[in-house]
DNA sequence: GCCTGTGAAGGCATTCACAGCA
DNA sequence: TGCTGTGAATGCCTTCACAGGC
């Protein structure tokens, strides 16, 4: 369900002191209707109160277990530009459980970069660490061009889902989950109802 | 429709030669079914040839019509870390025609900094900016305890959408469309299933 | 009384299937 | 024959509404 991080985050954002939430209360603050909040929770298991309400460190853990947040999941990162760079340093992914263990480029010059605590390497090295330090999943950063090679490469390697932000759209290896991010989209679809309500 | 700027995508990467697509090969390159293709584009008006298909560039022009791609939009930033300074300097902003036209912390130490041919600027200087060089939508890119007060602060210069990248849940200000990017949303979707098919 | 859990109803998006046109 | 455009059927997600506990 795509809409457990949300509330996850919106839990997080409750002062400290509260112990309780409503229905009606996280869903003002997700955006969403109260009925979606009780029918999603409602997976996880029955964890409300009737006349009551949901006891939110509880909350915090089913959503997290139901997210796989009881454990790290380690990434690398292809192509190390400015993008890749501010990922690889990115604070939000280790509050997650997201460690990033490899940093790979095609440019020479780049080759023993550090960025953060990581040494940008050869794509040669790839495979290596990927089975050493158990990665599965990859990040794409690079240019459009690239992007399809390296998502090759990345399941060549026994990565298992990967993250394109790389514009344009590529193709999935086989066996391999892939999920897009593309942040001109994003802009367009605010500029897309700017426009619809008279921008 | 959400599927548009794929499609766009998925065009951009024919090869130049062709200027015809069918919508299963559409259908194909965008991982969607060609039902699905020909529903959404009959929504732009019957574009398409029966027993032919579609012309490549009357189909890309349609859409970009369709998305606002036929003009500028002016794009101010706000939190100028490690992930802004990649947005500032995002090629793939241009080629969409989203123009980075401000860049706003709060540090003082980053005032004068140069990011792409830009400089970072105080906070104080954003109505100004936003109203001189028209801009319309604003991007958050600074930690999450300062995100909501940031929003208001775009709100009130004037900006009409917002994209946040902080993680965390904030509410949208009066008037205000708010969009959220969460990167580790986005690979905790991943995550999710690639424990449930046993990683 | 209050708030959850949940069948039932409703609405929206997808898919089917085929008529229509090149 | 090939492929679009589109009503009809399907299925899924959301919303309603209320019974059931605290």
């Amino acid at each position: 369900m795509q809409r457990l991080p949300v509330y996850l985050r919106c839990l997080e954002s409750l002062p400290p002191g509260q112990s309780r939430v409503s229905s009606d209360e996280l869903a003002a603050l997700a955006g969403v209707t109260s009925a979606k909040v009780r029918k999603d929770l409602s997976y996880l298991g029955s964890y409300g109160v009737r006349g009551v309400g949901y006891e939110v460190e509880h909350l915090k853990f089913q959503i997290g277990l139901e997210l796989g947040l009881e454990r790290d999941w380690s990434v690398v990162i292809v192509g190390i530009g400015n993008l890749g760079s501010a990922l690889a340093s990115y604070a939000g992914f280790i509050e997650r459980r997201f460690r990033i263990v490899g940093l790979f480029d095609r440019d020479p010059r780049k080759y023993g970069m550090q960025v953060g605590d990581l040494i940008v390497e050869p794509m040669e090295r790839l495979r290596a660490v990927v089975v050493e330090r158990e990665a599965l999943i990859g990040m794409i950063t690079t240019p459009a061009s690239a992007a399809q090679s390296v998502a090759q490469e990345l399941a060549d390697a026994g990565i298992r889902s990967i993250l394109n932000f790389a514009p344009g759209v590529i193709q999935s290896p086989e066996g391999v989950d892939l999920r897009r991010v593309d942040l001109s989209t994003e802009l367009q679809v605010l500029s897309f109802y700017l426009r619809r309500n008279g921008g």
